[in-house]
DNA sequence: ATGCGACTGGGACGTTTGTCCCACTTCGTC
DNA sequence: GACGAAGTGGGACAAACGTCCCAGTCGCAT
């Protein structure tokens, strides 16, 4: 086996164990389950973590960390905000039929943080995150849309990722494409409400 | 211990399992700690349940059936159907905050019956529960306010659905009620233009 | 009262879990 | 080339898990 600095290990092991959570759920990335998707040894990973849990929550600051949703407007000129916000919530849909095992494993690992008290902060700044993308994308969208939101955008934003969350928890459940498009048009309508689109 | 037939014991092992997991998570409800909770030994379980799967299964099916969803409207004229709708979601929300880690148990076994796919039809049938009392409940308020539903309501419903779920799993994360209420208004807005108020 | 089936208690089994130890090897530095 | 720090491998540990066995006890029908 190749020697690698302990940093180094540690980025491979949340990777690894990023893919395990994702293909059998959080109760099934046992350390051993982890090392072996990793290709090393339970020392390794006791050198490079003091324990699971430290893993656990590293795994769950840098999978926040490198979010960065596909839900960002294109660069278009002439579509309404409501096109423009229902096509955001299109691309994520798009990005969850992708890889469904992902949006479950970061519902898992969200649970799996509120279920202790001291590991809620780190729900908080996972949604925390998330709105301020979702704000983000919102802004721009406005602005292509030639729109003004009437609403604090943060607000939109909170309510904008409590669609998608909907979205892609009832969707993970019976699969049914029509259903969350209809979802994403009615989420978008009550979005595009909360602005002024002169 | 009082001597008591197996398909009682089966019922007070399936509500003590339902309080553990909604007091310490569903990774934490082991065979112990259930009988503990039940007041009873080991073997006790293991003559009334083959095994924990068999018990978790049942407590999904059991917590479905038993399934009486607050959110029918009240039997009240002179509102309009976005009131009425409103008014049920906010009430759904005043009994989330009511008892939080119960709504969380829910998630959480939803999830578990995700990951196996024999027990998929368990949580595809908790949610075709859910959406049938919600169609229900949509059909009532729609005659209250006498409106009309343009979309097949069960489509609505599936919405809603979708809808209290992200409202659900947003305030479970950071407990915000304001934006909980931010999400009903918005959710009623949405779910009101799928119908013609006369 | 007696027999039999239903039920219970305590203890045990084998696995799997997270963690750790220790002998060993490699690397960079003097 | 010696040396200490850094990294590795394999095996071991205790604890907790789900499950099971078995001797025993209760209740009820006869």
């Amino acid at each position: 086996m190749a020697r690698i600095p302990a940093s180094e290990r540690r980025a491979a092991l949340v990777a690894a164990a990023l893919i395990v959570v994702s293909r059998k759920g959080l109760a099934q990335a046992t350390t051993r389950a982890i090392v072996a998707e990793a290709g090393m040894s339970l020392a390794s990973f006791h050198y490079a973590f003091e324990s699971r849990d430290e893993l656990i929550d590293e795994l769950i600051s840098t999978v926040v960390a490198r979010e960065q949703q596909a839900v960002t407007p294109e660069e278009v000129e002439g579509l309404t905000l409501f096109e423009l916000v229902e096509a955001g919530i299109l691309r994520y849909f798009e990005h969850l039929k992708a890889d469904p095992e992902h949006e479950q494993a970061m519902l898992e690992l969200t649970q799996y943080a509120l279920r202790s008290p001291e590991r809620q902060p780190l729900a908080a700044a996972q949604y925390e995150k998330y709105i301020a993308l979702a704000a983000q994308s919102l802004e721009l969208g406005a602005e292509l849309a030639g729109a003004r939101w009437t609403v604090p955008v943060r607000r939109v934003a909170r309510v904008l990722i409590a669609f998608t969350d909907g979205l892609t928890l009832t969707w993970l459940v019976d699969r049914d494409d029509d259903a969350a498009r209809a979802v994403a048009h009615a989420a978008a309508d009550a979005l595009t409400r909360m602005a002024d689109t002169r």
